[in-house]
DNA sequence: CTTGACTCCGTACCATGGTACGGATGGTAT
DNA sequence: ATACCATCCGTACCATGGTACGGAGTCAAG
């Protein structure tokens, strides 16, 4: 190695993704493809590194790749990148809201599921009453 | 219509969910797939309309198709297949908690950066920042 | 007996964020 | 110069729970 020269595998593993991973942002159109002189490998500058970077920090706000793919185009001007930041930051904690108030619905649920079933039951556990209904299987023993 | 048979547009109706999904848990081996009898459509039984609201009674619950599928192997005896509930239950509810707590510290992180974001310190931005670096776009102006 | 609605069946497609494969070529160390 | 690893590229595949399509056959009513 003479090295200086930033081959995508060098890239992929400075920001510590695989080689793949930057094809498909590639596919996606969320980073560039530098130009191939010659038929030589593709170099990457330390701007593409940059733009890496800022696609995991995205990420790691719980951005989905298409968000971050809508959020490139605003980048004109800085007030109009981050009024479009901010919104798509709301929404993302609205629906992060939705998700917690479902699972605590479901976790609900669950645990009185739970409760039915450790109190013996039969007619009280809505799979098994089902099952009943089938007359499928289950010789009715202990329980 | 003389009807009485049910077929598996009716059985669809009757449960709620679409042609499709009921021939798509035939394929998944969720449920019996009534045979033709000399070319004629298929007739869904009161069984097989029981075993639908079994899976859909589950899914409420939480359970993936293939949790379902597991279980329906686990059918033989009562006190067998309420452990394997009982086992998949449990197993639901963890996960269910780490997701939880997955999205509240997403929460965290967000609210932290709407704050920042709030308070106008550009170089508080790890999205500007990161941008700014790349040397890319954003005429700073007013913000 | 024809129309129209329904069924059958295989197959492809949706979103999501990648991973895997494999043949051809580039680059480098010895 | 020869071995050996890395890159390039298109394409297919992974899980998840279905949805969509199209051509052929079935069924009931008018």
């Amino acid at each position: 190695m003479k090295a200086e020269l930033r081959t995508i595998g060098a890239l992929a593993k400075e920001v510590g993704v695989s080689v793949e991973t930057i094809r498909y942002y590639q596919r996606r159109g969320l980073i560039v493809t530098p130009e191939r002189v010659a038929g030589r490998y593709r170099h990457y500058s330390d701007e593409i590194l940059a733009q890496v970077r800022y696609i995991l920090i995205a990420k790691s706000l719980g951005m989905s790749l298409k968000d971050i793919e809508k959020l490139r185009s605003q980048i004109t001007t800085r007030p109009t990148f981050c009024a479009s930041v901010k919104e798509t930051v709301s929404k993302k904690l609205e629906t992060i809201d939705q998700e917690i108030a479902t699972l605590q619905s479901l976790k609900l649920s669950l645990l009185s599921f739970q409760d039915r079933c450790k109190r013996r039951k039969p007619t009280d556990c809505p799979l098994f009453a089902e099952l009943t209904n089938l007359g499928l299987a289950v010789t009715s023993s202990t329980g």
